[in-house]
DNA sequence: ATGAAAGCGCTAACAG
DNA sequence: CTGTTAGCGCTTTCAT
C-alpha cells in the first residue's frame, strides 16, 4: 500500500481512505489510486486489516456439509451477511477435527459471533459474562442457554404433514423419527400429538431412524415384511433423506407411491423436488433461516442487545406427488351414521 | 500475550516460543506458561501471527456444495494439509458471487497457493512469473498453463465401465454426456474410443446432460417414449446424480434395472453406495486427489518446484447391483458361427 | 534459557 | 481534502 502511495504521491492514510470508500478524498486522486493500485497488482492485505481494525466485522460459519439444507444455509449467507456489512470465514466440521478445533479456528481469525449449522456441542464458556463471542445456533442438536437460536417450528410443519394426510383419508400414518438428531424430538412429539387430535392415537407407530437415506430404506424393509393388511397408508419420514430410502425401497420392491403408500418428507431439498422423486415435503426456508441468524448477531454485535431470542420459523407444507388418497380409504368421521 | 506474558513474568518472546513448541525454554516456563493461559483464557491471534510470520501456511480452498465428489474433497483436505504443516482457508463458490471474488478473499488472507475444486475460470495472471502464487486445480473444468492439476484418467474410468457391460453380453450401450462440466469432454471421447474397440461403433448413442438428476430423467422419458425393441440394453451415465435419475425415472416406469437396463455411474458417491440404488460407479478417491492436491503445492512452495505437474488418477470400477447381462444378451462375437 | 527491540501492513485519531 | 503519528498482537533477530 505504500508502494501505491508513493506511486501517486500521496499518504498511505490517503490510500486507505480510498479503499474504503470512505468520504475524504477527491475523485481524481481516487481515480489515481486506482490506476496505480491495478498497475502495481495492489492487494489489500485482510490479515493487517484485521489486526488494525476496531471491528473485524468477520462472523464465523459453523457448518457440515452432510445435509442438503445446510449446505443451502451456507450459500444463503453470504448475501446476507454482505447485506449487514459482514464477511465470512466459514470452517466445516469434519469428523476427524471435531467441533471445537472448528470453533478455536474461528475465533482466532477474530470473528465477532459465530453462526453454527445443526451442531451437537454447548458452548458455555464464550458466551458466559460481557465480551463474550456471541453465537448463534440454526437447528442445534441440543438447547442452550447464552445463545441465540433460529429453529423451526417443528410440531407444526409435523402437525402440516399430519392434517394434509388425514384430509386425504389416512389412518394408518406411522413416523420414522431422526433419533438425536436436531429436531427430530420435536417432530416426534409433534406426530404423536396431531395424531392423538385427530383420534388417532391407536395408530400411532414410531419407528427410529437417524435422517439417512439408509434408515428408510430400513423401515421400507421391515414394513415391507408384514402382511400387506398391516401396511400403514402413509408414512412420515424425519426427513427427506430418509424419505428418499424409504420411497427407493418401496418402489423396488414393486409397491406404487401414493397409490399403496404415501409419503411426506421434512426439508423441501432439492431431492423432493427432483421429478422422478417429486416428494411432498415441509419445507423450512434456509434463506430465511440465514438472515434471521445474521441478524441476531448484528443485533447483539450492533445493537448490544444481550437478552436471549429464540427465533422460531414457521415451516409451510409442500404438497406434491408422493401423497394422494389411501386406495382402501378409511371411513370419514362420520362413516358410523352411513 | 503479554498478559499471559505479564503474568509468568517473562517476555513475551518467550511465551510466542512456548506456544509455537519451538525450543528454547525449560519446561518448567512452558508449564506455567500453559497454566497461566488457560486461566486468562488466552487464544493466539491468527491475524497477527498472519500479519507478522514470514510464512502463512495457509492453503487456499475454493470449493461448490453441490457436488458430492466436491464435498469428499474437502473433507479429506483437512488431514492432508495438516500432514504437510498447512492450514485451510475455506472459500465456497455460490451463484451470488463468482469465482474471482472468492479468489480475492483466499489471497487476501495470506493463503500461498489456493487449491480449487471443479472450477471454471482461468487464473492466468495469478501464476504468471515469479513469485506468484501457485494454482492446484482439482478435476477443472478447462485446461490451462501455469497451474497444477489433479485429475482422474476419465477414459480410462469409462473404458472400464464399456469392458464391464460388453463382457456381460451388452452391445447397444448408451451414454448421458456432462455438457460442458468436469471431465465431461473425456469421458464422452472415452466412451467412444472404447465403443469403436469394442467394434460397436454403430451402437454408439450420446445423449446429452449436465451432470443432474434432471438430466437423466430427461433423457429416461425421451427413450421411454420409442418402442422398446429399441431401447439401449445399457446406458453409462456422466455421474452418479445423472445415473440417480435415470434410474428413478425407469424405475417409475415400471421398468427393471438391471433385467431390463443395465446403469453405471461416476464418481462412486454415497448416493451410488444407497442399498436401494445400488449402482455400478466408476470411482475416483477423494482423499487421493486431496492428499495429491496438498502435496503438489507443498512442492511448489517448500521445494522450488516451478514446472506444471499433471496428477493423473486411475479410477477404479466398483461393480454394484445396477448391471448384469442383457435380457436378450446379442450374440457374443463368434455368434455367427453357430 | 531469556529479554529487548523492531516492524509486518494497515487504520484511527488528530492536525493541518 | 491531505499528511503525521501511533500502534494492533505477534514473530524475528540479536543480545545477554
Amino acid at each position: 500500500m505504500s508502494d501505491v502511495a508513493a506511486r501517486v504521491g500521496v499518504s498511505q492514510a490517503l490510500v486507505s481512505l480510498v479503499f474504503r470508500n470512505q468520504p475524504g478524498a477527491s475523485a481524481d486522486t481516487r481515480r489515481r489510486v486506482f490506476q496505480a493500485a491495478e498497475e502495481l497488482g495492489y492487494r489489500p492485505d485482510t490479515a493487517a486489516q484485521l489486526l488494525r481494525r476496531t471491528r473485524s466485522r468477520q462472523l464465523g460459519v459453523l457448518f457440515t456439509m452432510r445435509h442438503p439444507f445446510d449446505v443451502g444455509v451456507v450459500e444463503a449467507l453470504y448475501p446476507a451477511a454482505r447485506k449487514h456489512g459482514y464477511t465470512l470465514v466459514l470452517n466445516a466440521m469434519v469428523a476427524t477435527r471435531g467441533e471445537r478445533q472448528s470453533m478455536e479456528e474461528l475465533l482466532g481469525l477474530r470473528s465477532e459471533a459465530v453462526i453454527t449449522i445443526g451442531a451437537t456441542s454447548s458452548w458455555e464458556h464464550l458466551t458466559t459474562g460481557v465480551g463474550r463471542t456471541p453465537i448463534v445456533e440454526i437447528n442445534p442438536r441440543t438447547r442452550a442457554a447464552g445463545v441465540d437460536v433460529v429453529r423451526t417450528a417443528e410440531r407444526k410443519g409435523i402437525r402440516q404433514a399430519v392434517d394434509h394426510l388425514v384430509a386425504l383419508g389416512h389412518r394408518a400414518i406411522a413416523h420414522i423419527d431422526g433419533g438425536r438428531m436436531p429436531g427430530a424430538t420435536e417432530r416426534r412429539r409433534g406426530y404423536r400429538a396431531a395424531m392423538r387430535r385427530h383420534g388417532l392415537a391407536d395408530h400411532i407407530r414410531v419407528h427410529p431412524g437417524d435422517y439417512t437415506e439408509e434408515s428408510g430404506a430400513r423401515v421400507a424393509r421391515a414394513l415391507l415384511a408384514r402382511a400387506p393388511a398391516q401396511l400403514p397408508t402413509a408414512v412420515i419420514a424425519g426427513n427427506d433423506r430418509c424419505a428418499h430410502g424409504l420411497l427407493g425401497a418401496l418402489l423396488r420392491a414393486g409397491l406404487r407411491v401414493p397409490d399403496d403408500v404415501s409419503i411426506v418428507g421434512y426439508d423441501d431439498s432439492q431431492l423432493a423436488r427432483l421429478s422422478f422423486i417429486d416428494l411432498t415435503s415441509v419445507r423450512q426456508e434456509a434463506a430465511e433461516a440465514a438472515e434471521l441468524a445474521v441478524r441476531a448477531a448484528a443485533e447483539r454485535l450492533d445493537e448490544g442487545r444481550t437478552a436471549d431470542r429464540d427465533i422460531v420459523l414457521d415451516p409451510t407444507l409442500v404438497v406434491r406427488g408422493s401423497t394422494g388418497p389411501p386406495r382402501t380409504p378409511s371411513p370419514p368421521d362420520g362413516g358410523l351414521l352411513r
